[in-house]
DNA sequence: CAAATACATTCAAACATTTAAATAATTAGA
DNA sequence: TCTAATTATTTAAATGTTTGAATGTATTTG
């Protein structure tokens, strides 16, 4: 993983919105929809588009089209790199 | 590691200068002086000091002062617990 | 095909972060 | 004590992020 997608991933994790968000997907594997998280947050559908722009755009989330609905996952291997750059931080 | 510390650290570390500065910090154990960072990063010593400030408010580094210097090192445990709750997203 | 559903995009306003200049505070050494 | 060295703070400008309203784009269903 280079600097700068740790950089992103790292912003993408910067708001409580974005976090509870990773959380409940984390929950519910694989059949999280985008419905769902808008009930979830109180935010609006175009917030929340945003928010999950930058989760998928950061590689965290997976979003698997499935007919009108889009389903998400978290991608446990970019969790694992991040994870594995940020204990190098150790030294 | 609740959700607001969480928020926290992932902002510090969403800035490719703090990214810098807690690699060279980590590489450096206990012998990093802050003006030795300012040396490293093409930043005032102000920004710096700002950036350092970042860091420290959210415990990913530990400051000790000695005498006019302080010296800087990465806390540990913090990265620890923060990659538990990171590594608890994959549900 | 028309209407409804689900999500994305554009845009502008509100808000937050980053940076440097100036200045302050603390400490060491002459 | 006076001066230099090291780090912190205040302030203001520039830049970046977040949000919602409005609108757009697919896709399903009647």
């Amino acid at each position: 993983m280079d600097i700068k997608q740790f950089e992103r991933i790292s912003k993408a994790l910067g708001d409580p919105h974005r976090i509870r968000i990773m959380q409940q997907v984390g929950k519910s594997p694989g059949c999280m929809q985008c419905a769902d998280i808008v009930e979830m947050i109180d935010l609006t559908q175009s917030a929340i588009s945003h928010h999950i722009k930058q989760l998928t755009e950061s590689g965290l989330l997976i979003a698997e089209k499935q007919g009108r609905n889009i389903k998400y996952a978290v991608d446990k291997d970019v969790v694992d790199t991040y994870t594995k750059f940020l204990q190098q931080l150790k030294g």
